[in-house]
DNA sequence: CAGCGCTACCACACCCC
DNA sequence: GGTGTGGTAGCG
């Protein structure tokens, strides 16, 4: 024990020897580009925290993505980049076999669903025929609880089927609609599959896997909200309008409570005989590592692919090829914001309870509703408040969204309603303010129909530096730059002298994405064909991002100042989403 | 050196009848 | 025996 803890600090005085022999350039060199092309962005992280630290500080528009590397025990390791690189590379399907969209937490997305049945153990039945009958079921709740149209020809259908199991992954294509975020698309899948859970409590007490109401109903509950509409023309809440739509609602939800569906369908026997729901309803948690398109589990050879009984088909589009537009589709969490786009909301009943109880706590204060209107963002929120406290008006926050393509946090304003627009309070429609965390801004727009018309958007200002990104890490890097450690930055492409070989393929894949030239040479290496095989570009597993910064922020640049990542990792801003489970500040929304 | 986010299940403590 | 709690194996 004590020698290896003596071999260890031996080895950190070394490294630390090194980086004061050479130390970090002062001056930051850009790589050299071909031409005016977007720089890469291809970077591998050990941990999923890690690449969400690095995806806030990065100017361009990137995702995470899990990648599986080692059969059996489905490790996995995280990749950032853009939507359009990560598909260049991932086209050929040579490389990059077993690839998911990482669904971030509090990321406004999709609905989607996960099907899947043994076939042996139910031979009698007909998948396709129960897709269609979910696809019928769903688009009439959405219909009943949301006022929101749709048909199975809305729906991405792939299909990862084997001789096994019947497997499906469909994806809405909704017009303008989206849900806040995947844990309310699992309150909303619950409680509109909420009679399957009464039939196989009714028919086998010992197989029930979720908990159930009492009342039986086609969709038992209404939510507690419709989605606020960037669209529509509203929304003073407890006002007429908004009776209004309750009312419309009551009517939906009494007319859905004459009939309950028959879900018999639904019901499938598990390997051993136990009863289960076709529908998987593990996929609607924090972060959620969803398949993608065209992609397969490791170990596995069947891909996700479209359904012979798809009815989706995307719109034709110049630039961008049909495979990739199925690509774009198939993503859960590619959704961007747009003036017309309506946010969809479902909360558990446990839910409303709390937030009833605090509302009725905290509304003789005359405040907000602490730590249920708070975005994970306590500082932007704080904020925001103090933008809406004016003229003796305290506004409040009604709810927020988050848009993760854009990383636009979208808040719903109320009670304060001054509009840049007409240079005065609106008189019964709300305002948004909208931060822009990339570009590190703030503009407001507003629900009001004419400015809408016109398609106002207020100037930009920026965020105060207390809750700029670039000050809180500027702040870090100050604090940290004495004692870090540093690397030889020169070459970008030149690992540091002096490091193991180890170390040196870990720099080479920590700085750079590979370009195409780059990709292919490393896929061609036979000493790194397994590696490749497991769809890690040539990038062994070893050569990833290791915990500790080889290479220091160059100021100035904005993806070298992004791989401080590790430095990152305690700041207030980046926990969001959600900071390892060691930091343990994240506010975490109820549910 | 190295995944993540759950849920079901179990052991145990504590309480009450 | 009922109920709450804390740890963890194992699943998706």
């Amino acid at each position: 024990m004590e020698r290896k803890w003596e071999a260890k600090l031996k080895q950190i005085e070394e490294r630390a020897s090194h980086y004061e022999r050479n130390p970090l350039s002062p001056v930051y060199r850009p790589r050299l580009s071909k031409s005016e092309e977007p720089p890469s962005i291809w970077k591998l992280f050990h941990r999923q925290t890690h690449a969400f630290n690095f995806v806030k500080s990065c100017k361009e528009e990137v995702h995470v993505f899990a990648l599986e590397y080692k059969v059996g025990d489905g490790q996995r390791i995280y990749l950032v980049t853009t939507y359009a690189e990560l598909w260049f590379y991932y086209k050929s399907r040579k490389n990059l076999l077993h690839c998911y969209e990482v669904i971030p937490e509090n990321a406004v997305c999709k609905l989607y669903f996960d099907l899947e049945f043994n076939k042996l153990a139910n031979q009698e039945a007909d998948g396709k025929k129960m897709v269609a009958l979910l696809i019928e079921h769903v688009c009439k709740a959405l219909q009943e609880l949301y006022g929101v149209h749709c048909s199975a020809e809305d729906v991405f259908n792939l299909d990862s089927s084997t001789d096994e199991k019947f497997s499906r992954h469909l994806i809405f294509q909704l017009h303008d609609v989206a849900f806040k975020d995947n844990i309310h698309v699992g309150n909303f899948v619950r409680k509109i599959l909420q009679p399957a859970f009464h039939l196989i409590a009714s028919e086998d007490d010992d197989s029930i896997s979720e908990t159930t109401g009492h009342r039986f109903s086609h969709f038992p509950e209404t939510p507690i909200k419709q989605g606020i509409s960037f669209s529509e023309m509203s929304s003073d809440e407890g006002r007429g309008e908004s009776r209004t739509r309750n009312s419309k609602e009551q009517e939906r939800l009494e007319s859905a409570e004459q009939s309950s569906p028959d879900l018999s369908f639904l019901v499938v026997k598990n390997n051993v005989g136990e009863k289960h729901l076709f529908v998987d309803f593990g996929v609607y948690t924090r972060n959620r590592n969803f398949r993608l398109y065209k992609s397969s589990k490791i170990g596995k050879q069947v891909a996700l692919e479209v359904a012979e009984d798809n009815k989706f088909f995307p719109k034709q589009s110049k630039n961008i090829s049909e495979e990739n537009q199925y690509f774009l589709s198939s993503l859960v969490s590619n959704v961007r914001f747009s003036d017309t786009l309506r946010i969809l909301t479902c909360d558990t009943s446990q839910n409303k309870q709390k937030r009833v109880e605090c509302f009725n706590s905290t509304r003789t204060k005359a405040e907000n509703i602490e730590g249920y209107n708070c975005s994970p963002y306590p500082e932007i929120d704080q904020f925001v408040r103090s933008l809406v406290d004016k003229n003796g008006i305290k506004g409040g926050i009604r709810r927020w969204s988050y848009f993760f393509p854009e990383e636009l946090l979208v808040y719903d304003i109320c009670k304060y309603r001054w509009c840049e627009n007409i240079g005065r309070a609106h008189k019964s429609n709300n305002i948004m303010i909208l931060v822009d965390l990339k570009n590190e801004v703030w503009y407001q727009k507003c629900h009001d129909p004419v400015c809408k018309a016109e398609n106002f958007k207020s100037a930009c200002f920026p965020l105060p530096a207390e809750v700029s990104l670039l000050f809180l890490l500027k702040e870090e890097e100050e604090f940290t730059a004495a004692e870090t450690m540093n690397s030889d930055t020169q070459n970008p492409h030149e690992p540091p002298s002096g490091l193991s070989s180890k170390d040196a393929i870990s720099d080479a894949a920590w700085d750079s994405g590979l370009d195409e030239a780059d990709f292919v040479e490393a896929a061609e290496d036979a000493e790194l064909a397994e590696a490749a095989e497991c769809g890690l570009l040539g990038t062994a597993a070893e050569t990833l991002v290791p915990d500790e910064p080889i290479t220091q922020p160059r100021p100035g640049c904005a993806r070298c100042r992004a791989t401080a990542e590790v430095w990152m990792k305690d700041l207030p801003f980046a926990h969001f989403p959600r900071s390892n489970k060691t930091s343990g500040k994240m506010i975490r929304m109820p549910g």
